[in-house]
DNA sequence: CTCGGGAACTTATCGGCGATAAGGTGGGTC
DNA sequence: GACCCACCTTATCGCCGATAAGTTCCCGAG
């Protein structure tokens, strides 16, 4: 029987599992899967797209495809996929390391339209709601991304990042150790997903007050290259 | 004369300029510098030890080491402290890649401590200010990684991505496809960054109007697993 | 003046990597 | 029975990070 290209993405996942990003080379996927490494490349065109196809895996076992966000509890919705993604990122080791790089595929646009769908629905202009979706990406890639290069900087540390005596005089940071040091990610991540969401709400309301409602007219002022804020 | 320290990051940063990350390799700077690649490793220890140094330097460039922020302004300074790192970052090709998998050193704590200091005159606990700032390093990090791996494929790619016929029947991603296809990242990076200072100021309120208003009680609702948001 | 020692470098080499070229093999089809 | 083509092998390339061992040269102690 002859290998299929489904069997390699879910061997090299396992593997990826096994060894990290770095020990993930084609000689020991074709080790695992009992051929030599160059018939791998009958079946993918370089390194790069059997990574892709390993993010592709990694995200299509958290979100199920077919989802019907509803407008009316968005921050529900954003909330459980933001964590969704996260643990799907987490699930395997240098996970975000893999998915980053990554460029989104055409197929995965309906999804995003469903979501813009609800999001505008709850208010939201389409260029708005889009610029919402990806600034919640960017966190969790972010996020994970330290998350995961913590994890493995505490593998092959000696000894454990601020110690106590590297706070002694900094007395706020002493108090905020535990953040400084990661020892509850989850709550962490919570934490600033919270932050975000409620900067969503704050943009709807300027969004809704703002302009007439719907995507006429310009920009109120959020192009400016550093207006805006002040 | 012998190399510097010094004058060795420097001269690998321009080679990551010009080379990008993957470029980048120990013989290619040995030879910019006019030795042999072994005696880099007289310098440092190993790549890793010089990817740091080269991640510190850059980001040296754009953060003076000495500033006092304000507690009435923070929303100012924590937006133009985001502005210049992620400027630092774009500044050098794959500056993000360079940077991810760095820890924060210890003699970079003095400025966080005053951060906080100024966060917590502007009413947080040192615990969720602390929390704010990660948050925003991780959405700056997450967002210029996307923003040169974009660049970096809009490079070796022969045709634009997401073309009109893809988003015909997405008519909100059609509108939107600008974003999509990131023609503005200065303001889609401004739009996310106002996010999160709407958001810091909604949790400012709930912090000042929950407890008692200093460092005293346990935390109202953020520690917990999923909830807090309903 | 010399001579030991260490800083700073060279040459030689290692094992491993992604990738390509070219050749083999076996089942299915006309 | 000839051919074809999907799928794999063997052989090899050029490059990588890193180490070992030897060389050069300056500088300060005696």
């Amino acid at each position: 029987m002859a290998l299929q290209r489904d069997e390699v993405v879910r061997t090299a996942l396992r593997v990826l599992n096994e060894e990290g990003i770095d020990g993930l080379t084609t000689r020991r996927l074709a080790r695992e899967l009992g051929v030599q490494s160059p018939a791998l490349y009958w079946h993918f065109k370089n390194k790069r797209e059997l990574l892709d196809l390993m993010a592709e895996a990694m995200l299509a076992e958290a979100l199920p495809p077919d989802r019907q966000p509803d407008p009316e509890h968005w921050p529900e919705w954003i909330a459980a996929d933001a964590r969704a993604k996260r643990h799907a990122l987490l699930a395997y080791r240098d996970g975000a390391r893999v998915h980053a790089g990554t460029l989104p595929t055409e197929d995965e646009l309906p999804a995003v339209e469903a979501q813009l769908s609800a999001l505008c629905g709850a208010g939201l202009r389409p260029r708005t709601a889009l610029r919402l979706l990806l600034t919640v990406d960017r966190y969790i890639m972010g996020w994970v991304t330290e998350e995961q290069a913590w994890r493995q900087g505490a593998a092959d540390r000696d000894r454990p990042p601020f110690p106590d005596e590297s706070l002694r005089d900094l007395p706020l940071l002493r108090e905020a150790a535990d953040v400084l040091r990661m020892t509850d990610h989850d709550a962490d991540f919570e934490g600033g997903l919270r932050v975000l969401i409620e900067g969503f709400r704050a943009e709807i309301a300027r969004e809704a007050g703002g302009s007439l409602g719907d995507s006429v007219g310009a920009e109120p002022s959020a192009a400016g290259g550093g207006g805006g804020l002040a």
